[in-house]
DNA sequence: ATTATATATCAAAAATAATTGATATATCAA
DNA sequence: TTGATATATCAATTATTTTTGATATATAAT
């Protein structure tokens, strides 16, 4: 979960919603430099938030779900663990 | 989200599932220096994750549900960026 | 074969975070 | 009022993380 405690990080996985992307598009796209970006990359990948897949000179990395569903679900236990269950979610 | 990013931390706020716990508490289950809790408490305090009562000298804290629940809305969304939604949860 | 591009990695430096032990403050008990 | 307990805070140290610039490696284009 420490993977989670960046801004910049966040932000990456935030331009992972729009699905597979390269790391030179986060690079163009934040405005970092490209040894940072892998640097945080790889703290995401390590810890499986994340997955790749390379093409030619490219890596294309997208959210993998699921170490980001265990997440989830120890927050909603944490959440429930004070509140009244309901019905759905 | 910075203050998920510790075990202490995240062994606190599982302390704190089962409802409010002072300090002193936390400190004896633990086994961790006095100062160390407060120090971490003080993270989760000033995120919100965590709310306090006052009570002679005792100090008693809880969770807090509503940023808990915004970081919870923050991995469902990306959580469901990248697949199908479903009818319940 | 040479050059250019994408990415990863490395070592050093800089920045942040955590730990420690001491002390302060408030509350309660004797 | 004195002593004990609960908690917070502080300054100094230690530890961890992040940034930086350089270099390495692989792939592709000319």
């Amino acid at each position: 979960m420490e993977s989670l405690s960046d801004p910049i990080r966040i932000n990456i996985l935030e331009l992972m919603m729009g699905g597979e992307i390269c790391v030179c598009d986060i690079v163009k796209v934040t405005g970092l430099s490209q040894s940072k970006i892998s640097y945080h990359i790889k703290i995401l990948k390590d810890s499986g938030l994340i997955s790749d897949r390379q093409e030619g000179r490219w890596v294309y990395y997208k959210l993998d779900l699921e170490v980001l569903s265990d997440i989830k679900s120890w927050m909603s236990n944490l959440i429930e663990s004070s509140s009244n269950k309901r019905a759905c979610e």
